[in-house]
DNA sequence: GAAAACGCGT
């Protein structure tokens, strides 16, 4: 390109590249391209700017992009809602809410209009701080600025307001939604299925069920997890089960991973864990894979009967299934096999190698 | 012509 006559790159060309080389995970080389392009006298502009400061933030270097985006207002750039947006998303991810606020203070102070998509980030991260009453204030802001919430904006709520109780509030913006036309979704109502379930509201839960079937809704795997949970979580595990094979064959969803790790872990709660393997055995029949939770879920239920050669032909399936342990793993197997003088196996399987034949 | 966001089950 360079080569050819009147065909210099120009910020655009930077720009693509840059934002390339950033989602590629390679930060570094875009930052070089930065430098080039001031170099050969190309201007960056506010796209150039975003595009860096959402790399550095989403790299999870924060710092920097603060840094680098008061280095640009100094020359003249000065960011809009986009730039807060990656920096308001950045810092709640870090639970540092507070500072995302001060953020968004600063970007309505410096007659920076927000829009839909910066009050989501913020909304979504006040939610997942438990900070319900500022979550909602933000909501009103967000309303009364002109912008109506979605249903994803709704659920978000009704999900944060669910977790910390506040069940009123939940009524009231089920009916706001039903005055603004939002329609509840799949979404909503496994929320409200999930929340009643784990509180030992089943017969609620079975309500809204019936109510999502009426809308239209069909459930789905995440439906019938809400419900298997909340019977599990009741000690009801013989119902949990009739739900489980009732789902597969009457309704026709076929269960996932997450069902089966639900029911491999109730299971092991009750000292079940023969009938935890068979579970494990039966979704690998059915061509469901087990994840490293179900793993963990199995050594903490197998280190409870100390059920060592289980536990060793396991490490070997996660090993051919190259299913990664993870810090939980880690803790269970380091604390179990240390207990049991097995620390050799451990650091076998640490590396990678088969641990059975290894007796 | 190049940039951003949000949800349910273990």
């Amino acid at each position: 390109m360079k080569s050819q006559p009147g065909c210099a790159p120009n910020t655009v060309t930077y720009n693509s590249l840059m934002d390339g080389f950033s989602k590629a995970g390679k930060l570094d080389k875009s930052i070089e391209l930065f430098h080039k392009m001031k170099e050969e006298g190309v201007c960056p502009n506010e796209i150039t700017l975003n595009i860096l400061v959402d790399g550095m933030c989403k790299q999870g270097r924060i710092s920097s992009a603060l840094e680098f985006f008061n280095a640009m207002k100094k020359e003249g750039l000065e960011g809009n809602a986009i730039t807060y947006t990656a920096f308001i998303s950045a810092f709640c991810n870090v639970n540092n809410i507070n500072k995302a606020l001060e953020l968004f203070d600063e970007m309505i102070s410096s007659d920076c209009a927000p829009d839909a998509k910066v009050y989501y980030a913020l909304i979504s991260g006040l939610c997942q701080a438990r900070r319900l009453d500022d979550a909602c204030s933000i909501s009103e802001k967000m309303k009364s600025a002109g912008f109506h919430l979605d249903a994803v904006g709704y659920n978000i709520l009704i999900n944060g307001l669910c977790k910390t109780m506040k069940l009123d509030k939940v009524n009231e913006l089920l009916k706001e939604m039903e005055g603004v036309g939002v329609q509840p979704d799949e979404v909503t109502y496994n929320t409200l299925i999930s929340a009643l379930s784990k509180s030992g509201h089943l017969s609620g839960a079975d309500q809204v069920m019936k109510h999502m079937t009426a809308n239209g809704i069909v459930p789905t795997a995440v439906t019938y997890g809400a419900l298997i949970h909340g019977h599990c979580t009741a000690g009801d595990l013989n119902e949990a089960m009739k739900i489980f094979r009732e789902m597969g064959t009457t309704s026709k969803v076929p269960p996932n991973t997450v069902i089966y790790n639900i029911l491999i872990q109730s299971h092991c709660e009750k000292d079940d864990v023969e009938s935890a393997i068979s579970l494990m055995d039966e979704m690998q029949e059915k061509g469901v894979f087990p994840s490293i939770i179900t793993y963990n879920t199995m050594f903490k239920g197998l280190r409870e009967r100390n059920w060592l050669d289980k536990a060793f032909q396991l490490m070997d399936d996660m090993i051919k299934q190259a299913c990664n342990p993870d810090y939980i793993t880690m803790e269970i197997l380091t604390e179990w096999l240390s207990a049991v003088g097995e620390t050799e196996r451990l650091r076998r399987f640490l590396q990678g190698e088969e641990v059975v034949c290894s007796l």
